[in-house]
DNA sequence: GCCAACGTTGGC
DNA sequence: GCCAACGTTGGC
């Protein structure tokens, strides 16, 4: 089993998106990032655990944990003209972007923010909290994840 | 809204 | 294959 954090904008599909979902499951779509992309394609497995993380936001963090339910298959909105996630250069035979379904485990009892996981010295290796990082989706190691749940 | 950091693109 | 220009991310 792996540990991931994905993050995603609340305005555009927050976690309560996820909740109100049927079955509160969702596909992740829209990444399009290479580095990201091959986690999504190669890595990820049904029933890894996924920190859901609010970015772009007033309070960055944590908010909740879910799971795939699906593994990587082909990201069909890079084959949609009109969406905003189209890539031309991605065709039926041969995908260039993947995406996973991602199933709300529960919501935590409260955002563990950005600034909190700064300040704790067992957590700074951590890609999210190095400055300039971009990825919408990294590993989690199991004592990381660990140690944000005991924050909760 | 600003802007630093980063990834991608494309000319050469 | 280099690298400047450009677009995007995302914290603040």
């Amino acid at each position: 089993m792996n540990y991931w954090l994905m993050k995603s904008e609340p305005d555009v599909f927050g976690i309560d998106h996820l909740a109100s979902r049927p079955k509160q499951t969702e596909h992740w779509d829209g990444v399009r990032n290479y580095q990201a992309r091959n986690m999504l394609r190669d890595q990820m497995q049904v029933g890894d655990q996924v920190f859901f993380y609010h970015s772009n936001c007033k309070v960055p963090g944590i908010v909740g944990i879910a799971e795939i339910a699906r593994a990587g298959y082909p990201d069909h909105t890079a084959r949609n003209p009109d969406g905003k996630y189209y890539d031309p250069k991605s065709t039926a035979e041969k995908p260039i972007w993947y995406m996973v379904d991602v199933r709300l485990v529960r919501k935590l009892r409260r955002t563990i923010s950005l600034e909190e996981l700064k300040q704790r010295p067992e957590l700074a290796d951590m890609p999210l909290v190095r400055r300039g990082n971009r990825l919408s989706v990294m590993p989690v190691s199991l004592q990381e994840w660990e140690a944000i749940l005991a924050l909760e």
